[in-house]
RNA sequence: AGGCGUGUAGCUCAGGGGGAGAGCACUACCCUGACACGGUAGUGGUCAAGAGUUCAAAUCUCUUCACGCCUACCA
């Protein structure tokens, strides 16, 4: 075996074999209980980045948990076509060409985005391998496959006909440059520091120009579409004016001035133009007026012919242009800074014109009741919980969902209006010609918003509508793992959409991690230049590594600060297991140990030796607390259990305290040791490899007599007793060598002297112990001999000692002992514990402690005063002892 | 404006009513036959501040401060 593990060589073959094998299919005929995951399908022209890293990591260790467990395991892969998001990057490559979208026509640049996705999609799914997800990739999907798109198609004529899908002439977000419409969570805020505008709107029938009403705007390029100028009826200082008309300066319409109880008093002037048309606000006072509508800026950011001669401008020049008039003709009052939010894009943050238009709608609030209901009953649990509450407040105040979005990629809305009589037809097949008039037929141009499609994804890709195998076998499925980040975009639409159209809540836990940010907390992003490759990771230090950090960093927390440096670090701890590994492997003398199956259990052998015994107990109770926190997805806990247990444990004491028997002379003895360090390496290995999969899979391929692969073993149960004696005893053999080291270093004898340290008990388990395992203690700490000695004996005058609850412990040094440094050591010592007891006293005498508390705790609290007050007396003792000696 | 979260060792974080913890970093010593990507022993903290509840508070309650995030129709 190499000294180190060689991921780069390694982890890609190990992956092929595990994907030739066929097992990341569930098994057929399994008689597992299902576990079943679908993964978040990434933007198929993506690359892989560290939210999919960290996200399909957490994924692929509960999966590789459940399979070895022997569950009915599937993990379902796939992309998402992202609709803005891939046909601005295919858009974007064009332009180096110089050509526009429009050069090549919808059929055409459709053909392109096929194409790219050709080239490129199969990029992330290959990124995927290199982490080691363990997905089933013959049942890949992609959210534009022809099954799913006739399942998206299926949901939208049903909810069309169950009246939940309407065409309506509302408000909606627009984006002058993508063009297209945006439901409202896709649209950001940016903290501006704007002006604003403080404008005269002369009073009709006012004495002179400057009996006006003032009113206060950010946008006055929009005062062309003003209908109305509105005042709060409370609002003394305007009451008379109600039901007057104002005139809107540069083009002279009349408005009325209304009541309206959306006015804020305080806010600028107390006065707001109302500008139904530009203002989602604005819009719902128009529609209590019955307010006409006016389009004073078209669907590219500029003005139109309602602005008169401003006609033409762009939004920002025109917003310039309309001030400076305003200004010469003295109809500006004043301009203020102003610091507020301004809704933009969140694919390319231009700033949002809301404008008004015909979409398609979802009523979102019946869905969303039964979205509500499912959690709030235990159908589905959030975890951590405190995210529940995130997700009422949204569903509980949920808008109506605009669907349709004015792109060419992605599903075409199934509706045909008749150029005739003008009726609309949705259709689960294309319609030849007009159902109602027999005339010609036209395809509404929009398509949906993604994340209609994306709300399908764990029933669509099991085969929805139809009723397959699958569907039965592997629906609801079990666990959703994402980014907090994407709970209304995605969680809920889902929980929506599975319980309308299946009855069922699509997964019965949702699990939801951290997002990842850089060392900094930063988040990532390119124009900051931050962004970490997870790649780039990988290859430096290896994927198990990487996939080491980001489970033990996958706490409760909100955000993950990803250091190299950390990761650097685990990569330590691959290596530590690798030599483990190594170590083990080297010393099994050459012989057969019989097929592996005898080796996982069995491990009461009689001639086990203590170290023997400690380790299987140890690995008893490691093993519970791994599958408890599996299955409580408490990644960064079973990462910490899994770290601290190989290496403390398992290589720094057990591994060094079985050395002495492997060395010696015992054959019976050394022939159980090796069998169980065999055994004890099996259950290592197989209790990690859901978290480092390719190095726990390569040790596995060198453990004689290994069949199949790791991947296909069985997760280690803790089905046996623990053995406490065992344990307690081993405690105490630490004990001592600790106690020894620390001695040893505290008094700076040479690394190479020998020490005889002398342990003066009466305790007849102590006695056994030592007479048993002293010579496997010598080696570890560094002594000739170990000895006990009787209760009476006296201390020599040239030892430092330390007590301990099964006696004491001496170490003769020779000359390297100075009084004085022991005399302050042991001053030290006790007023620590002078301290001490003067605390567990107060509680003992306390009545209320004593029946409050615990009684286990309460009798805890008491042999600690009594063990420290037995300590205080040695000490003490001692004191006395050495400060005659000291004069 | 509301809601949520965070504040513990130099850094990243765990813990959570009765002894302040881990990893990394740091110091000293050690290349001992799995591993120097190693070993052993250490240094280091008013657990953000203040008040309250309690025999006992890093932990529970309240207030304050700082920093994040989310939602929202203040033009």
């Amino acid at each position: 075996m190499e000294k180190n593990f060689n991921h780069a060589q390694l982890e890609s073959q190990i992956y092929a074999r595990w994907e030739e094998s066929g097992l990341f299919a569930p098994k057929a005929n399994s008689q597992g209980a299902p576990f079943v995951i679908v993964i978040p399908p990434p933007n198929v022209t993506g690359n892989l980045h560290m939210g999919h890293a960290l996200d399909n990591t957490l994924q692929d260790i509960l999966i590789r948990y459940h399979r070895m467990k022997g569950d009915d395991t599937l993990w379902v892969p796939g992309t998402d076509h992202a609709g803005i998001a891939t046909q601005a990057v295919v858009e974007k490559a064009l332009a180096l060409e110089g050509i526009k979208r429009e050069d090549l026509g919808r059929e055409k640049f459709v053909a392109r985005v096929w194409q790219w996705k050709a080239e490129y999609g199969g990029n992330i799914a290959r990124q995927l391998r290199r982490l080691g997800a363990s997905c089933d990739w013959g049942r890949e999907r992609f959210t534009l496959d022809e099954g799913l798109s006739k399942a998206v198609r299926e949901v939208f004529v049903r909810l069309y006909e169950e009246d939940l899908i309407y065409q309506g002439d509302y408000i909606i977000n627009w984006c002058p440059r993508c063009l297209t419409a945006l439901a409202d969570i896709e649209v950001e805020r940016d903290d501006r520091k704007d002006s604003l505008y403080h404008i005269h709107y002369p009073l009709e029938g006012g004495a002179s120009s400057l009996d006006s009403l003032i009113v206060a705007t950010t946008r006055p390029e929009t005062m062309f579409g003003d209908t109305a100028v509105a005042v709060n009826p409370k609002d003394e200082r305007y009451k008379t004016l109600i039901g007057r008309l104002a005139r809107i300066p540069l083009i002279d319409r009349l408005v009325p001035i209304i009541a309206d109880e959306y006015v804020d008093l305080e806010f600028g002037t107390g006065a707001l133009k109302v500008t139904p048309g530009h203002d989602h606000n604005d819009f719902q006072i128009g529609q209590r007026h019955n307010l006409p509508i006016i389009k004073a800026i078209d669907e590219r950011g500029f003005l139109t012919e309602a602005a008169g001669v401003y006609k033409g401008l762009e939004r920002d020049q025109a917003r310039q242009k309309v001030v400076l008039d305003l200004e010469s003709q003295g109809l500006l009052a004043k301009i203020e800074p102003i610091a507020h939010a301004v809704g933009v894009c969140y694919r390319c943050r231009t700033v949002i014109e809301p404008l008004v238009s015909r979409q398609w709608f979802v009523r979102a609030t019946p869905l969303a009741k039964k979205a509500i209901e499912a959690v709030r009953d235990g159908r589905t649990r959030l975890r951590p919980a405190q995210w529940e509450k995130t997700y009422f407040e949204w569903l509980e105040n949920i808008r109506d969902w605009c669907v349709s979005r004015q792109l060419w990629w992605g599903h075409r809305i199934p509706a045909w209006s008749c150029s005739s009589c003008g009726k609309v037809t949705v259709s689960r097949e294309d319609p030849a010609s007009c159902p109602h008039c027999q005339g010609q037929l036209r395809q509404d141009p929009d398509v949906l918003d993604t994340w209609f499609s994306s709300g399908l994804w764990p029933f669509s890709t099991l085969g929805w509508p139809e009723k397959t195998a699958d569907l039965a076998r592997f629906y609801p499925t079990t666990v959703l793992v994402t980014g907090f980040d994407i709970i209304f975009f995605w969680v809920a639409r889902m929980m929506m959409m599975g319980l309308w159209l299946t009855d069922q809540a699509p997964f019965r836990d949702v699990v939801l991690h951290p997002l990842v940010r850089d060392a900094h907390g930063q988040k990532m992003s390119k124009s900051k230049g931050n962004v970490i490759d997870p790649i780039g990771i990988i290859d430096l230090y290896g994927t198990d590594a990487f996939r080491f950090t980001l489970a033990a960093q996958a706490g409760q927390n909100r955000d993950m600060k990803l250091n190299p440096a950390r990761v650097a670090g685990y990569g330590k701890f691959i290596n530590k297991i690798w030599n483990a590994a190594r170590f083990v492997l080297t010393n099994l003398g050459g012989e057969d140990y019989g097929a592996l199956g005898d080796k996982t259990d069995g491990a009461s052998t009689p001639a086990l030796s203590l170290p023997d015994r400690w380790i299987h107990s140890r690995l008893l109770a490691v093993t519970a607390q791994c599958r408890e926190r599996l299955e409580n997805f408490e990644f960064d806990h079973l990462a910490d259990v899994i770290y601290h247990f190989v290496w403390d444990e398992f290589c720094d004491w057990y591994l060094e305290l079985v050395k002495p028997i492997l060395y010696g002379a015992d054959q019976t003895a050394i022939k159980a040791t090796r069998r169980n360090l065999l055994i004890s390496l099996v259950k290592v290995i197989s209790l990690a490899h859901p978290i480092i999969p390719f190095v726990t899979e390569e040790i596995w391929g060198k453990i004689p007599g290994a069949q199949g692969f790791l991947m296909n073993a069985s997760y280690p149960e803790a089905t046996e007793d623990l053995d406490p004696e065992a344990e307690s005893q081993i405690g105490i053999l630490m004990d001592i060598a600790r106690v020894v080291r620390s001695i040893r270093a505290d008094f700076g004898a040479p690394p190479g002297a020998k020490v005889a340290p002398l342990v003066k008990t009466g305790d007849p388990e102590v006695l056994s112990l030592l007479a048993n395992y002293g010579p496997i203690l010598t080696r570890l700490m560094g002594a000739e001999s170990l000895k006990a000695v009787e209760p009476s004996a006296q201390k020599p005058r040239d030892a430092a000692g330390a007590t301990r609850v099964w006696g004491e412990i001496w170490v003769p040094l020779g000359g390297h002992i100075d009084l004085a440094l022991e005399l302050a050591r042991l001053d030290k010592e006790a007023a620590q514990l002078a301290k001490d007891i003067r605390q567990a006293t107060g509680k003992l005498h306390n009545p209320d402690y004593v029946q409050k508390a615990p009684s286990e705790v309460v009798e805890e609290t008491r042999e600690r005063l009594d063990e420290m007050t037995k300590r205080a007396a040695v000490i003490s003792q001692t004191l006395t002892a050495l400060k005659e000696m000291a004069q």
